[in-house]
DNA sequence: GTCTATACGAGGATAGAC
DNA sequence: GTCTATCCTCGTATAGAC
């Protein structure tokens, strides 16, 4: 009797459900390589469908990465929204930014590799003007404001604020290269190692515009 | 008569000159897209050679990055050897320790961008380690000194030392990301914006650490 | 919508002349 | 030590069956 020849038993088929998979999947290849080291062969092996799928649904490796990019960014500006930076004590509001942006990389750890590759080798041909402004803008527009009350430093608000968005997102962009500061065997991505990340990030933006 | 078919005048045979020059294109190269996204076919074309000089002289890819990463470690270190870091008054060391490694980033500012790829596309496989040490120890050893005697707060010197270093380099990494911050034709890269960004980085990394 | 099979180009590496 | 020509693998993308 012939053995039936055995395929790869076609998946459920639900187009939505596939394409969030492939994002997903996307989103940690690209984190790893940008968009000219990440593989569509690996992003389909992580996802389970095959590599067809990924041109199907999102036409070619462009159109996934910015699809990508898209749903992180659109997350970012919701997350802003939702934060309150206008409060009338600069500290504050400054507080508030940096701990709602960094609990969100907590939860999506990928993405300040994902920008970062982004600006580096496209030069933010596909996104970051945007993810940039609505990320930049805010802490500007709050250290413009903790200067002239007088609260904070006579800083230089482009610089300070790239500085400490550099301050912030390093750890996570460098993840494989700084564990290695720690005892062997500590999970950098912990949620102790994370929240410690975090009251640390805090801490230090703070004290670094502010009067003393 | 029939025209002598002009192939390329073979350079000067200088071997040792050659290897420079491909080591500088392709730490140019390399600093675009990493080991993985740096194409020898432009890192010839840069230099001006054919792809096969590549090959002859470092014998493959990873060899011609193992030296660039060889070549820009031993300057770190040469560099950092040179500076006060052992003073008595912490805040003092500090502020030498990141004066100097930012003037030596603004002589050579692929270096950045070159660490940041090796440690998230090759988990620092080829050298970070040891650039890494030579790198956090010093900053670490001064934050711990200074905790004790009381002139930092109580941070945690390692988060912290990650988060100083990432304020330092941010703006080298993203320079093509940030740039759309400053008005259009701001030169990034220029002596006054270079020192702007020292001044700026060396006032917020000490102000981050001291009591106040 | 999902799979298999395959075309095709890009890029790393080698052979061999000069 | 440098160049030209070529090989071969890998990876994006397409064609077509189910």
């Amino acid at each position: 009797m012939v053995p039936s020849p055995k395929k790869h038993a076609p998946a459920i088929r639900d187009a939505e459900a596939t394409k969030t998979r492939i994002l997903d999947a996307a989103e940690e290849e690209f984190a790893k390589g940008g968009l000219l080291g990440a593989r569509t062969e690996s992003i389909a092996a992580k996802t389970g469908v095959t590599k067809s799928m990924i041109f199907y649904h999102f036409g070619d490796k462009e159109g996934l990465y910015s699809a990508v990019l898209e749903r992180a960014v659109s997350q970012r500006v919701a997350s802003i929204q939702k934060t309150d930076i206008h409060n009338i004590d600069p500290e504050i509001a400054l507080k508030n930014f940096v701990e709602t942006f960094l609990r969100d990389l907590s939860g999506n750890s990928h993405l300040p590799a994902i920008f970062f590759y982004e600006g580096i080798q496209n030069k933010g041909r596909f996104y970051s003007q945007i993810a940039i402004t609505s990320l930049y803008t805010p802490i500007v527009d709050i250290l413009r404001r903790g200067t002239e009350s007088g609260k904070f430093r006579d800083v230089d608000p482009l610089h300070a604020a790239v500085n400490i968005v550099g301050m912030c997102v390093f750890y996570y962009c460098n993840i494989d290269n700084v564990k290695h500061l720690w005892p062997a065997g500590t999970n950098p991505l912990s949620e102790e190692m994370k929240e410690m990340h975090r009251r640390m990030a805090v801490e230090q933006t703070v004290a670094s515009v502010l009067i003393r």
